[in-house]
RNA sequence: GGAGGGGUGACGGAGCGGCCGAACGUGCCGGUCUUGAAAACCGGAGACCUCGUAAGGGGUCCGCGAGUUCAAAUCUCGCCCCCUCCGCCA
């Protein structure tokens, strides 16, 4: 969300850099609401200092035992004329925050103009696309016919887009989770979370899901939970509505969680494998920082995220999202896209964005410095979170990249220890 | 699910319906003292909204929301959360 005092004195500013992001925002009913609240809280603050005023002089009335039925009345008139204007007060705040709410975050200087993902600009690469002696088989293939992926299964017990991993695919699912745990916590100075699954209608807010992404999400039918989209939610918002220590900033998490999503609108889209599914695993980097460090961390983060594709000898490419297909509550991101060789091109396999003080502003999250003085006033932190990465993705990279003729699957060097030594999926 | 207790500032912990943004203690910041530190003493310090170029002014906040009243941290009701005991349960 946007400062409303930004908001106000900055509106067609904020209109123009967000350009067709904000096409959908109701910009005319956005400036009436702010204004009419500004002259409605003016009107109702006078009303309550003279109300403030005139009960103390009933008070001391009161006490030298003088009449005061005049001025009781007087106060009981300014009472009622206080509690309509905070019925009204109320009633446009609420209008106005939900039009806030959906406004999205504004594109830093730095991210490149375009409305489609062709517009994204490549920032680096890493490594090469294997050499496959035999043309490359998808990974839905490849792990059916070694037997550790079923869907067939997964439509029967749950339905389209769910996935069962079985013997040694459940067993490199598990040694991936482990992996990345493992080197983001000992050699990125990560801190290991395992957040609640399901969180509520506040969270979701909080980091920019709700309200306007609600068909998004699964929602539980008598709660008012929702299951987690990414671990980015609970666990940004462990620090909802607090005040952190300078002295603790940077904070940096790390989370494995199962993550699940609707994916309304995708219909026919990646509809086989373990590409886009309803529920799917990941571990997932949070960092909290002052204003003037997030950039930096943003590339620290993403440099995070790599490192585990380049520890799985795993050929990637960064991208620079471009305004139009950044996401809702993000001012920057880069996506990791890792090579696929059954499709012959890189599909995303992390999302690392600043948000900069965006979701900090809708949770609440600020920071202060220790001395009690005056330089030491309150500010919002910036928030950032990438994948690192989407386990199953990542898996399916696996599967792709190092694929044999022989249809086996070589497991890399890092992921043996994790295996219990093995070194190849075979047909069992 | 049943019974009882409780939610106050960074923390602990007071608070006759008006003089309470809130005693007191700890912690924190600055100062005095000291070779330095501690102790002691003195002083300071919350968050948010709003008007203002500023200095400064006004308002809100004692879990959340309604209500009673001229006036609510204090009274009433609903909700949320926490604790103890019982039941159920991985």
């Amino acid at each position: 969300m946007h400062d409303l005092r930004t908001l106000r004195d900055h509106l067609d500013a904020i209109r123009d850099r967000l350009g067709p992001r904000g096409a959908d925002v109701q910009w005319e009913t956005l400036r009436k609401l702010i204004e009419e609240r500004r002259a409605l809280t003016g009107r109702v603050e006078q009303l309550r200092a003279d109300l403030k005023k005139g009960s103390d002089e009933v008070a001391r009335l009161k006490r030298e035992k003088q009449p005061a039925e005049t001025a009781v009345a007087a106060m009981k008139a300014v009472g009622e004329r206080i509690a309509e204007g905070e019925t009204a007060l109320r009633t446009i705040e609420e209008s106005l925050s939900d039009l806030a709410l959906r406004i999205p975050n504004l594109p830093h200087e730095t991210v490149p103009v375009g409305r489609t993902a062709e517009e994204n600009r490549e920032v680096r690469r890493w490594g090469a696309p294997p050499l496959l002696t035999a043309p490359p088989k998808a990974h839905w293939d490849i792990g059916e016919a070694l037997g550790i992926l079923d869907f067939d299964r997964a439509a029967k017990i749950a339905g389209a887009r769910f996935a069962v991993l079985t013997g040694a695919g459940a067993r490199l699912e598990r040694a991936l989770i482990n992996f990345m745990l493992d080197l983001h916590t000992t050699e990125h100075g990560y801190r290991e979370v395992m957040p609640p699954l399901m969180v509520n209608r506040l969270a979701m807010t909080g980091t920019g899901q709700l309200p306007k992404f609600e068909e998004d999400l699964f929602r539980l039918r008598d709660e008012d939970y929702f299951l987690i989209p990414t671990a980015e939610v609970p666990v940004t918002n462990l620090h909802r509505e607090e005040i952190l220590n300078e002295s603790a900033l940077p904070v940096r998490y790390t989370a494995y969680t199962p993550c699940f999503r609707r994916e309304a609108g995708s219909y026919g889209k990646d509809t086989r494998g373990l590409i886009r599914l309803h529920q799917f695993n990941k571990v997932e980097l949070v960092a909290f920082t002052k204003a003037d460090q997030s950039y930096e961390e943003l590339e620290r983060l993403t440099g995070h995220a790599e490192t585990v594709l380049q520890r799985l000898g795993l050929h990637y490419r960064v991208m620079a999202l471009c305004t139009g297909d950044m996401g809702f509550s993000a001012a920057k991101t880069y996506d990791i896209e890792v090579w696929l060789p059954s499709q012959n091109q890189y599909r995303e396999i992390s999302s690392c964005s600043n948000f900069e003080g965006f979701q900090a502003r809708r949770a609440g999250i600020r920071w202060k410095g220790a001395g009690g003085k005056k330089d030491s006033k309150t500010e919002f932190v910036h928030t950032l979170n990438g994948s690192g990465l989407a386990i199953g993705r990542t898996l399916v990279a696996i599967l792709e990249n190092y694929q044999q003729p022989d249809g086996s699957v070589l497991i890399p060097e890092i992921l043996r220890p994790y295996m219990g030594g093995m070194a190849r999926i075979e047909k069992e």
